[in-house]
DNA sequence: CGTCAATGTTATAACCTGTAACATTGATGT
DNA sequence: ACATCAATGTTACAGGTTATAACATTGACG
């Protein structure tokens, strides 16, 4: 993401690329302000276009929401993507750090939450965001199905087991991003956490066989 | 809760219970339309008042949200407690019907998700709120705590414990309601899930020592 | 070089929150 | 009884927001 919300192409009418000017500002707005409550001239000026031209690129204030959402997924995947870079394949490394850098990467955009998670993610997500979303969960269900063939874990099906490792993690990352985990607020690291909760779940699945 | 939202005092100039009216007014339009999108004025009229009445007794429409919001955490440590009726203390059962109750709660009221744990809960939160929710957790604190007695598991915190059995049935609640758990959506129990995660999370503390 | 679709502008309708100024009521003390 | 007053309700409105309508400009393409 290297484009500026300036207006690039020079002092022309047309701004040359205002969907995804948009975009960005949108994002940065949220970023400084903490919340989605911005006015779209607001993203509009930031974008050096007047008030009712971002509506020639999105439907509506929420289809913009919704744009900016499908960025934050697709920089969750990145994230982990290189999570588990140079880690073995299917270690319980792997998974822990698949793990940190996804509550890292949401405890650091508590102004995204909402966008990915809430309200909007489920109403009308178009395909390429669900597809965003699709990966990011297949990254961690090979490792996990890696894992449970070096565990000889194999009577449960590694998508069951995937889908309980995500809720744990997205559930740590939930609450502490809303303060709910009073430890957390108080210095202790959630990754230990985090740590914990993963190796004593996976050391329950190799012990139940 | 057995008031309506009519006016019970007659005709009066004044209502008689307009804060709580406002309140459970709020908390209909809320259930009915599926979002916090309700104008202030609805709520009013609902409660039979003009648009300016709610603001003698809410400070903004915030605060009217913040006040269901309390609303329904009062009501998930009311299933919380009759969950664990019966249930012998410290049990897997009572444990795992925590955490059943807890989902069910959740998922049966899905437009007081964001109300409850999004961007309201932590900002302004007032000190009768916190209570409730101490008291939530404290009810899954003290099952657990009896659960490692009884197990011997005795060596880690019985209240990071909780934390984890917490955020992984929070997980599973945030993640079923926004459509995350696609097997949910095409029939799969997500209780089977909770169950599951449950006790093998479980299996792994007994293990570990 | 004329036409047209895409994209931008200004003006504005419809709606929402929250405040100001005023009205009504019931409680309270004498 | 009754004057007073704080609480609570009313109407009017200021200020801000989304989204649309009607119009302007541009660049691409035949």
């Amino acid at each position: 993401m290297t484009m500026t919300t300036e207006k690039d192409a020079g002092q022309n009418y047309h701004h040359g690329d205002l969907h995804n000017a948009l975009i960005i500002a949108a994002a940065e707005l949220i970023e400084e302000s903490g919340s989605v409550d911005f006015a779209m001239i607001d993203a509009a000026r930031r974008a050096g276009v007047s008030s009712a031209a971002p509506y020639r690129h999105f439907k509506s204030k929420d289809a913009l929401l919704e744009a900016v959402a499908h960025l934050a997924f697709y920089g969750l995947t990145e994230v982990s993507r290189t999570a588990i870079e140079g880690l073995e394949r299917g270690s319980e490394e792997a998974i822990i750090s698949l793990g940190r850098s996804y509550i890292g990467y949401i405890v650091a955009r508590p102004q995204f939450y909402d966008l990915m998670w809430g309200d909007h993610s489920l109403r009308a997500l178009d395909s390429g965001a669900v597809e965003l979303k699709s990966n990011g969960f297949y990254i961690l269900t090979d490792q996990v199905e890696a894992w449970c063939n070096a565990a000889g874990a194999t009577e449960e099906d590694p998508q069951d087991i995937a889908t309980k490792l995500w809720a744990s993690v997205h559930g740590l990352a939930s609450l502490a991003l809303n303060g709910h985990i009073k430890r957390f607020s108080e210095g202790v690291d959630i990754y230990e956490l985090l740590e914990g909760l993963t190796r004593t779940f996976l050391t329950g699945l190799k012990r139940a066989y």
